[in-house]
RNA sequence: GGGGGUGUGCCCGAGUGGUUAAAGGGACUUGGCUGUAAACCAAGUGCGUAAGCUACGUUGGUUCGAAUCCAACCGCCCCCA
């Protein structure tokens, strides 16, 4: 590549997809370590789902990276422009939220974020504070600053338009609220997924009009989901939280195509490029294992770690059953006599949405009571307690008589 | 403001006035194989124990009968201004 050798460029460069451009981010690289002044590394989120997943720990664990290289993190939590929607991405406009939402979502955000993040070594703003000095007069001259054609040219909106969905007048705003951002901190670097490239360039713009030193744009790929195609988002139902228990973050990472296994190593965990290499040249099951073990300890540390694989050995390895299942208390108008209809049961406790859904399972072979497989959607059975009911490979209830203690 | 299109199930997308709960694909679910991976195979996917009910942008209308015809309204797209 042609850097000197230095160790956390590397580590800092590591999964990048774009670097707008390298020529600049070396030179302000060398010029802040011979003048022994950090860059400032600049990040905006905008809280509106205040549940954040591995793919958001992304770009903050990339921040995390330069923070570890003793570069100024400047975390900016995006109250004004959650209040709009960042259109990037997207097919749809976001639905607004008001202000009070994004506070409180930025409360829980943060402390998720802290996980990831030296607190005391970040800068924390929140871009409310100079939006809201801001007249209409203002606002106008801030939507001078770029063109409709612009916009027009962005992926996502040219896919809307060509699918016949809308596209609002204020989500024209939103890049150049986020570009805004970056003059109001002086960011040397911002760090976004690759569906924020128009808005980190048009940042390099607004910086240049204001006289100041253009940001270097640093992309990431986005990171895939558990379904190892669609971007990792908890619509998409395929999202690893990083507040899900320990067996939840182990057993979802083992779930992932094997191909999606060097980006999750790459962008989601702490390991060294070196030790990454060494882990990718071992069996896809063992180096996944490794994987799932790493994130599970990045979120909850090594003991969880170490207990996640163990129930996960026991339950999907060995076929066997987790020991600490949901208890699900039969309320009495269930029984007809001493029984329970299977399918009611089924949905009752949660397992499956409807009737029909739980009839479907129970005719597919799908549904057991202490591994002895229900297959007449009719059945009523006769449940003693402490009973495990289950459904498909991975949903248990414990069943319980009476009452809740 | 004028003209022309278009609106179907989670998504895309077919659709004849009546055997259409609505072709096909994707997605998902369950089962099989396995490493809770991929690939592959099988079954399935509105709700209801059932009779049945509800669904094709919305509201009305024509008809024995409408997603399919008509009207108004709403949304979106395109062209002209």
């Amino acid at each position: 590549m042609g850097f000197t050798p230095d160790e956390s460029f590397e580590e800092v460069i590591r999964g990048t997809i774009t670097i707008d451009t390298v020529e600049e981010l070396q030179k302000k690289w060398q010029a802040s370590q011979s003048k022994k002044q950090p860059l400032r590394i600049k990040l905006g989120v905008d809280p509106t789902n205040p549940q954040l997943h591995v793919g958001h720990a992304v770009p903050l664990r990339k921040l995390r990276q330069f923070q570890d290289a003793g570069h100024q993190a400047v975390l900016i939590i995006g109250d004004y422009t959650a209040c709009v929607g960042d259109p990037s991405g997207r097919d749809k406009t976001r639905p607004t939220l008001t202000h009070d939402q994004v506070r409180e979502n930025a409360e829980t955000y943060l402390q998720q974020a802290w996980k990831i993040l030296d607190k005391d070594r970040t800068e924390l703003c929140w871009n409310g504070d100079w939006f809201r000095e801001m007249s209409f007069l203002d606002v106008i001259a801030l939507c001078g600053r770029t063109t409709v054609a612009r916009q027009l040219e962005r992926d996502d909106f040219q896919k809307r338009f060509g699918s016949s969905l809308p596209i609002n007048l204020h989500e024209f705003i939103y890049p150049l609220m986020q570009a805004w951002d970056s003059v109001q901190v002086k960011a040397d670097v911002e760090l976004g997924g690759t569906d924020q490239t128009f808005n980190l360039l048009l940042g390099r713009d607004l910086m240049r009009q204001e006289g100041l030193e253009a940001q270097v744009c640093m992309t990431l790929p986005l990171l895939v989901g558990t379904d190892g195609s669609r971007k990792m988002s908890k619509t998409y139902g395929n999202s690893i939280g990083i507040t899900d228990s320990p067996e939840e973050i182990f057993g979802k990472t083992m779930s992932i195509p094997d191909e999606a296994m060097r980006d999750y190593y790459t962008l989601a965990t702490d390991l060294n490029l070196a030790e990454i290499e060494e882990k990718l040249s071992a069996s896809p099951r063992e180096c996944k294992g490794f994987l799932a073990r790493t994130l599970v300890r990045l979120y909850h540390g090594e003991v969880a770690a170490e207990a996640a694989e163990q129930h996960f050995v026991q339950v999907f390895s060995k076929g066997g059953v987790p020991d600490d299942i949901e208890e699900f208390h039969i309320p009495a108008d269930l029984f007809e006599e001493d029984k329970v209809w299977i399918v009611k049961l089924v949905v009752e406790a949660g397992l499956t949405p409807s009737n029909n859904e739980a009839r479907r399972n129970v005719q597919a072979g799908g549904v057991r009571i202490d591994d002895v497989k229900i297959e007449d959607p009719d059945a009523r059975v006769e449940v003693t307690d402490g009973m495990i009911l289950r459904v498909g490979k991975r949903k248990f209830r414990k069943l319980c008589l009476g009452t809740s203690d």
